[in-house]
DNA sequence: CATAAAAATGAATAACCATTCATTCGGTTG
DNA sequence: CAACCGAATGAATGGTTATTCATTTTTATG
């Protein structure tokens, strides 16, 4: 009964299985943002890791698979954050969708090595079905469940010529791009004004519940303003 | 045995330089897409030209710089498209508008290959300066066309409170996330979908102008609406 | 403590790939 | 037509890289 501690100590021999591919797929993300993905290589990684060679055809089998498991993780991380938001049973839907954009562009998610990761997937899917089919079921998944909030939220207030379906897309489509000024202008959209835009949008369709929300964020970050 | 050729006449031995630089770059456009990014090679480029191994490093001096040229390629081709839009005097700052909607989602552009090639190079910016500093140069140019359009149309209506550049990162942000959507789900979203959605934006910001173009444009496409 | 099982190592291997360059080809010129 | 020259070729080269596996290290068991 040697209660060995499962702490963050560096490299106890054996770790539980699944933690040591964790690493390893942590690993695989450092390196696919510090060197991109066409040149990312097992060395990279296993380097990455403080490990050898050999490890990761060990837990993985292959580098492909690797990398599938990669796609994998950081789609299943964004996955089941946005679900807790979703099944909440204390959250209105006013604060779900709130939720959901604070955990849109929240530290964890919107980090730029993740960032590098999603759009290097995305570039690939067209080549390979694999990534395809996971992108494809964790997009529609969202869809749902935000389409049912706009919905829901629908009925709450004085909104009878929205379109929930249009406005999840719209607003899907507009958090992405977001992502993408947050990726390649780091030092030109800070997380709070992706923010205040996809609330700004929100605010265009669902005014009773989200303006005065849109309007104290819009201000704290652009000061050229209307006249 | 296929070298699919992009000219209808094979190989006249000798075409200007420039016309078989851009045989050798659509070349990589389409291996980009078939094969991803990352496992692109200098034989496929070679051989999907029609053309031999040597023939890149005689044009480009190598591999990276292909690339390179890939990238700047696509994103002369859409900037030209669009600065013909942005100063072409005969348009209205309205018509300038729907005008860009017409091109960002038209065949030429957003054509899966293509689709495909952008977010590959987006994926590798966080590691290749030299790709970022590409793809924030074309940003900024036409972020600064598109603010003024929509400051000029502020002053077209009743739009106290619209805000220029809000409206343009907003609109730009969409756009970009509608093209991912063109990419991974094809099936699902159809171009002219796409247009519709950004429309329906631009007619929160500017209803004057654009609320009845929206409303067609969804209806032709969604069939669950308003109750 | 001894032994077995599991995990990890990393040198060796084989496949792959970008680049080179001596040679060939095709068009042009005088 | 002959001589020339730039364009194109593709076999050869040398550097990378994913994968393998015999060996070593660590943990678990009795």
């Amino acid at each position: 009964m040697e209660a060995v501690n499962t702490k963050p100590n560096d490299t106890p021999r054996s770790m539980p299985k699944h933690a040591r591919r964790r690493q390893l797929i942590q690993a695989t993300i450092k390196c696919i943002a510090k060197k991109g993905l066409s040149s990312t290589t097992m060395a990279d990684v296993t380097q990455q890791a403080g490990l050898s060679m050999g490890i990761v055809n060990l837990h993985f089998q292959s580098k492909e698979k690797l990398l599938i498991e990669t796609l994998r993780y950081i789609s299943d991380e964004y996955t089941d954050g946005l679900n807790k938001i979703f099944n909440d049973k204390s959250l209105s839907t006013e604060q779900k969708i709130l939720a959901h954009i604070n955990f849109d562009f929240s530290r964890a998610i919107i980090d730029r090595n993740k960032l590098a990761v999603w759009f290097a997937f995305w570039g690939e899917t067209k080549s390979r079905p694999t990534y395809l089919s996971i992108c494809a079921s964790y997009i529609n998944e969202i869809a749902n469940n935000l389409t049912h909030l706009f919905a829901l939220l629908k009925h709450q207030g004085d909104y009878s010529n929205v379109n929930p379906e249009l406005v999840c897309t719209c607003y899907t489509a507009l958090c992405d791009g977001l992502w993408l000024d947050l990726l390649i202008t780091p030092k030109g959209m800070k997380p709070a004004q992706a923010q205040a835009v996809a609330m700004h949008y929100l605010a265009t369709q669902f005014p009773e519940h989200f303006k005065n929300e849109t309007e104290h964020r819009v201000q704290e970050i652009s000061h050229g303003n209307s006249t």
